[in-house]
DNA sequence: AGGTATTCACATGAAACTATTCTCTGAGTTAGG
DNA sequence: TAACTCAGAGAATAGTTTCATGTGAATACCTGT
């Protein structure tokens, strides 16, 4: 592209009318002003809640369900909603949210704790302290605070993975010795069973209430996503159906409303990408296969060093044959080693990887018997020619081959 | 022909080892009294 | 003297290796016809 041509593309860019009105109403952080389909949930969550305006301690409640069901907005909806009204009412009410996903920030009691005592105002150091000292400091600034701390722990299942159930103990545990104010634990897991592994003391404790929150199904999805394709796009945008086909996609996967929208917004900045007026059905089936594409293109690239060379090895091999063996893997494998300076692994890890790669959809592993030549692993790769060299290509720079 | 035994090439498990990350302790430092 | 920092000890954890055992069916080897 030349200069001029290059200029022109970037004018005609800003004057090109978009076909979004509001990209951020598909996105999964924004706050609608309604909640569609979820009248029920919000209801009962706001009759639990609702004493913290009287400074009274509201029930701990432990809220679970699929991804994409809305438990973290309804979540955030309620509170937010509580808080303003306690704020102009005088009432003290407090809200820490914490999503403990996040690594580096709330993935350990340390943290946690330290993150909570943060949000409330003190300074921590990230080390040094003792988890004791640290819930000291974190107690000394509750007991400061009067009226109600609504804590909410976001995917609280990856926490407990990671560092045991002994926090939730803690805080639990808590409220007797506060004198002023009074906690109330907000838990928030995706895991279904997650309660079930818990320690007893701390489930019946956490879940005084429980709310479950249901897939949604196709004709809920289409709700929402008119109810944001409002906000999001110009009127006439759409192809007629468009919404519907965008559903029962999304529906189909376990009505992850979150899938949903991303469907949506991927087929419009296709569109947006090809200069069409209009967002069409084929679109969306281009936007499925690029989030497909993107998913399998991310994982692989965060994958450790290690994982991409075995994966790199089983698409070397594939060239000429439809499946690899193991043992086959396991030289190629060696030599990519050799070749890159990386230590080579024993085959038993190998198999491992390879079963780990498998598990994440990335290849085909299927254990067989050769009967008389052994048992091996079947091992193949169910991606279109060119996507499989444009990952090669990618691993070959990521590891400096 | 039909049945049994063998054998291959890994799979799968468990325990031991290692490197890394966290947490904690005590020494040293700073600042205020 | 109390509070704060920070390096290093010790504990927890994740990633691997080592050792041991298991496995399904094609083939080799019988056995009796």
């Amino acid at each position: 592209m030349g200069q001029k041509e290059l200029e022109s593309f970037l004018k005609g860019f800003i004057e090109k009318e978009s076909l979004f009105k509001n990209k951020k109403a598909l996105q999964s952080a924004f706050m609608p002003e309604t909640i569609v389909h979820r009248e029920k949930e919000v209801k009962l969550l706001a009759n639990i809640l609702a004493p913290s305006l009287k400074t009274e301690k509201p029930s701990n409640l432990f809220i679970y369900g699929k991804p994409g069901t809305g438990k973290t907005l309804t979540t955030k909806y309620i509170t937010k909603n509580i808080i303003n009204i306690a704020s102009q009412n005088n009432v003290p009410v407090n809200l820490l949210f914490l999503n403990c996903k996040l690594k580096k920030i709330a993935d350990t009691e340390y943290r946690i704790v330290a993150q909570l005592a943060r949000d409330l105002g003190k300074a921590i150091p990230t080390t040094g302290l003792p988890t004791e000292e640290v819930y000291k400091i974190f107690f000394e600034a509750i007991d400061s605070k009067s009226g109600i701390i609504i804590i909410v722990l976001d995917e609280i299942d990856q926490l407990v993975k990671k560092a045991g159930d002994e926090i939730l103990y803690n805080l639990t545990r808590i409220n007797e010795d506060l004198k002023k104010s009074q906690i109330c634990l907000i838990g928030i897991s995706n895991d279904l069973v997650f309660l079930d592994n818990l320690d007893p003391r701390v489930k019946s404790s956490l879940s005084e209430e429980e709310i479950l929150f249901a897939p949604y199904n196709a004709l809920q999805l289409q709700d929402i996503l008119r109810e944001r394709c409002k906000v999001s796009f110009r009127e006439d945008t759409l192809e007629e159906g468009l919404i519907e086909k965008c559903a029962a996609f999304a529906a189909r996967e376990h009505g992850d409303a979150r899938r949903c929208l991303e469907l949506m917004r991927v087929a419009a900045e296709i569109a947006e990408r090809k200069n069409e007026k209009n967002v069409k059905i084929s679109h969306l089936d281009e936007a499925e296969d690029k989030i497909e594409r993107d998913r399998i293109f991310d994982t692989i690239m965060s994958l450790p060093k290690q994982s991409q060379a075995v994966l790199y090895a089983v698409m070397s091999f594939q060239n000429n044959d439809e499946y690899v063996f193991t043992g086959d893997v396991y030289s190629i494998y060696k030599n990519i080693c050799a070749k890159t300076g990386l230590k080579p692994l024993t085959q038993r890890r190998l198999s491992d990887i390879i079963g780990e790669l498998d598990m994440f959809g990335i290849i085909n592993a299927k254990v067989i018997s050769k009967g008389r030549y052994g048992r091996t692993k079947k091992i193949s790769v169910p991606m279109a020619e060119q996507i499989k060299e444009k990952i090669k290509k990618s691993l070959e720079t990521a590891m400096e081959i």
